[in-house]
DNA sequence: TCTAATGCATAAGCTATTTATGTATGTTTG
DNA sequence: CAAACATACATAAATAGCTTATGCATTAGA
């Protein structure tokens, strides 16, 4: 990863706002969707994606079903009623964020 | 700071971009400004304020100048000519995370 | 005169992440 | 048909960027 950190913060945001579109999801395939969506320029590592989606079952906010595709498991993820509070939220406050990250680097506004 | 974490990883892009608009400041006064754009949203801790200013100058990017007002000491930054590299790579690097952000969190998008 | 603001600084601790492994199945390719 | 790569899960150790806590000193305000 020579990637920047300024995803730092935000894959619970992502991931629950994903869940929240998109319906049932396993882990593999948020990892997929999110390099596909951001052409590449974001991975989501093994080793944060799966202790945050522990994390975020454990918090209530995802519920999980393991299925068999032939031999292979896979561990859907849905978004539970507390998840969708939590994403109202997380989304305020990354528009929060992005917005004061705009005005604090793009001074030359035009306001004319 | 029951403040959200979206905001690691930007300070240094913060810092630097704020250098190379405004020409010197000293840190507190980086810590005033920031808050006041950010309407307190954003509120630069000490702790990580003075190691961070510590650290660019140690890569070259910022050089600095203590003054005396009065007895009491402030150390002016400002951007090297290394360091006004260094921000356009960061910018560039932060429009592709909101960039990125918009497109994972606003499936809406107008596009009629 | 006590408190808050200004102005610097560092150390310990926290947390989200990267890096490194591990296990196992399915698919493609030379 | 064997090796490499993709799919699919998982965890542990190390790292990075902070927060929290503390310290010192000057100045302004209640």
């Amino acid at each position: 990863m020579a990637t920047n950190q300024l995803y730092k913060g935000s894959l619970s945001t992502i991931i629950l706002k994903l869940l929240g579109e998109k319906g049932r999801m396993y882990g593999y395939q948020i990892t997929q969707e999110v390099k596909a969506i951001s052409s590449g320029e974001y991975v989501i590592t093994e080793g944060a994606l799966y202790p945050m989606l522990h994390k975020l079952e454990a918090q209530g906010l995802l519920t999980v079903e393991i299925e068999m595709t032939g031999n292979r498991m896979r561990k859907y993820y849905s978004i539970t009623k507390n998840g969708k509070k939590e994403v109202a939220n997380l989304m305020t406050e990354m528009e929060s964020y992005i917005r004061n990250m705009q005005s604090l680097l793009n001074p030359k506004i035009d306001l004319a």
